[in-house]
DNA sequence: CGCTTTTTTGAATCTGATCAAGACAGGTGG
DNA sequence: CCACCTGTCTTGATCAGATTCAAAAAAGCG
């Protein structure tokens, strides 16, 4: 386990002004609260104030929960991200582990206090705000127009990008997610995962190797059953 | 039509800092461009920058062009918010008038490059991104998770809160969108939006006026019809 | 090697989409 | 001011894709 000062470290790194004050740099450590999450362990929050979740090492998702049963995974973050999670206000949100992961925490309120003058720092979460946005519009985009196929086409683009090892044409994915996951993110169930998954190794787009690793063998094959307009990047 | 001063005035005494210097006031003003937008016109961008809007007057719809005839409505934005477009990544976006607007565009790069050092004008506007991302994260449970039924009750209670004007227990809605437009928000078609406000009206929950007058006389029974947590607020 | 959990596959069901008319609103011109 | 016309909205019947229910197969663990 890396300690706190040091987890601290890598954040202040990506995060703050190398040009801080050590006061400054001290009120903002004040601030984080070091946790170690265990796979599938989740944290939750009391639900009256916004966390700001900085990923030091690790993959966690972002879980809404609609109501008994029906859990909704709103983004997966991976190390070096920063997002936040909303207050409670028409649903519930926690952030789970998918493999051991080691956080810094803080309350957002208190977080934009300290910042409210360092403009380096909010520009910095600016940015990473707008990507959060910029996924989550995607994901919306998906969820709203697209097909089963085209959403597991989209799931595994997207995961490349983030995850994947580029090995002479091909890709190669160690999903940190289960199936489970895998639907929940995507507003499908398990089983119909599954069955596009095998339509696309049938298709020889994709392999899989055991639970977790996905060979991207034809990114352009994968890429049309996307649904993307044509001429997109 | 108001004048271009006078729409950058009301710009500027929402999102800059009231102690901006002249200077830095009339490079923002150099930055920006003046829209008049006429109701159902639509405005397209060059694809290789993101945009800033500011929407002075009017109600206006961030559309995400998923392939030909698949449009998805990422959000709806009303008199004096602020949003981005993103630039053309899988899709390509447009912002487009649900009745006569004002707008103000930015280059977002030029502009962020100008608030460089007004911590203010950052906080404004990561105020407003994630104001922006906890609706569209809102948007992404209903999109995977929810009925049609909940869908539009969803969707309904958010239009109350953004426009609704109250009167004794029952919430008055003059919608500014067409059936399209909601049912391309939701994820639906025009027909099931349709059908489901039919029985909203037959249950009682709600009266319809013409095409966009929608009276919420049961907002309870439409909380409970919205599929959130029992507890929740 | 045997046990548990996850994943895959299959069959039936159901929700929402599609196709097809009809009703209505609201604007236009007589 | 009213009749007409156009586009929007509503309603109905059928269809398809995804869910649900059920069971077999595979993966990973001790």
């Amino acid at each position: 386990m890396t300690s706190f000062p040091e987890a601290f470290e890598s954040f202040a790194l990506k995060i703050l002004s190398p040009d801080l004050s050590d006061a400054a740099h001290l009120r903002f450590q004040a601030l984080a609260r070091q946790v170690a999450l265990e796979k599938d362990r989740s944290l939750d929050f009391d639900g009256n104030s916004s966390q700001l979740i900085f990923v030091g090492q690790g993959a966690t998702k972002l879980v809404a929960h609609a109501s008994e049963a029906r859990d909704q995974i709103v983004a997966f973050h991976f190390g070096g991200e920063v997002f936040s999670v909303p207050e409670q206000d028409n649903y519930s949100y926690s952030v789970c582990a998918l493999r051991d992961c080691s956080l810094l925490t803080f309350p957002a309120d208190d977080f934009l206090d300290l910042a409210a003058s360092e403009a380096g720092i909010l520009r910095h979460l600016l940015d990473n705000t707008t990507g959060s946005l910029r996924r989550c519009r995607e994901k919306t985009i998906a969820l709203g127009r697209k097909t089963a196929a085209e959403r597991v086409a989209v799931f595994l683009l997207a995961m490349s990008e983030r995850i994947g090892m580029e090995q002479d044409g091909t890709v190669l994915l160690e999903l940190p997610m289960s199936r489970r996951d895998i639907a929940e993110s995507l507003g499908l169930t398990i089983e119909t995962v599954s069955r596009q998954l095998s339509l696309l190794r049938e298709a020889g787009v994709i392999e899989t190797t055991g639970r977790s690793g996905i060979v991207l063998r034809e990114m352009e094959m994968l890429k049309a059953r996307a649904g993307y307009l044509r001429d997109a990047a």
